[in-house]
DNA sequence: GTATGAAATTTCAAGGTTGAAATATTGCGG
DNA sequence: CCGCAATATTTCAACCTTGAAATTTCATAC
């Protein structure tokens, strides 16, 4: 006689569990979200999607291509185009050409921009403490550990 | 001597790993949401506004303003005249008169609505349980209720 | 060298999102 | 009744987002 794979042994509603895990995961995203987004805009005149490419571009001194923001930022092409668009406008970003290939430009930080982020990254360090202040040190690694094997899984089998 | 206030006396990452739990959160639930869109779209034809505006009224047979509706979802007013107007449009969703008040009229599903949503929710059901299923149910719990708990002590603050 | 397919990016239409301003209606104090 | 603040909603500009089509450049097989 042999046993049940185990998903068929856990409780009937390990279903409806995760079920629920994934609207308050949703609902809490949002509420941080729309908080930061709104102080973003009072305190820096700026965006979500804006300082995700400032910081994704902090990592890279050496710059990166549309294609590789695109990618870490999981967005699609055409909407880093007008984001760093905006972003050079604003003398944050600058594109230079890259030779031996004219379809691509490296994408960098300015001074200004380096100098920009690091205030808002500051700012924004201090905001999430504030949200998240209360949430214990050993619950903040449980959950963490689980959002990151969650994932690990999931782009393994996509 | 007094002893340091318990956040002076938290090793001194915490607020780096909650900083992590964040970014991992965001991560994890725009993975799931940018996949939900994507079949929404390839089987249903709709987006995740449109379900989350049926379901919302499927919960409510006897119907919600406009602004219930947005305070219910976490979204501007704005944005849920367009929502509703395209559901209306495609017959999922009616608005009556409300005798009383002029100014505002009662948003309800309609017969094809609802039928239409149900089959919807079955399969996001599928789909969650697809994304989640290897998140053991003792997970799911402490996330859940940690994500509960922040979101009550969020709401109570502000 | 030249077609031709691959790769990087941009353009575009449709929709979602916000916050602020504009409209319409109600309720109420005087 | 009349004015006027409060309430419910819509409108609007600006931005974000996607997926698909178009464009440009590269690389390679012939």
């Amino acid at each position: 006689m042999v046993s049940a794979p185990l998903d068929t042994i856990e409780r009937p509603n390990a279903a409806k569990e995760r079920l629920r895990l994934w609207i308050r995961l949703l609902r809490a995203s949002r509420l941080i979200e729309s908080e930061l987004r709104e102080r973003l805009k009072r305190d820096f005149d700026s965006t979500l999607p804006r300082f995700d490419v400032l910081a994704a571009l902090y990592r890279q001194p050496d710059g990166m291509l549309m294609s590789d923001l695109s990618r870490f930022l999981l967005v699609s092409n055409g909407n880093v185009t007008g984001i760093v668009e905006r972003l050079v406008k604003d003398g944050l970003v600058s594109r230079a050409a890259r030779e031996g290939d004219r379809r691509t430009s490296i994408v960098k930080l300015t001074a200004a921009g380096e100098r920009r982020f690091t205030e808002m990254a500051a700012a924004h360090e201090a905001w999430i403490e504030e949200f998240l202040g209360d949430v214990s040190l050993g619950d903040a690694e449980r959950l963490s550990a689980t959002l990151k094997t969650f994932r690990s899984n999931w782009e393994d089998g996509h």
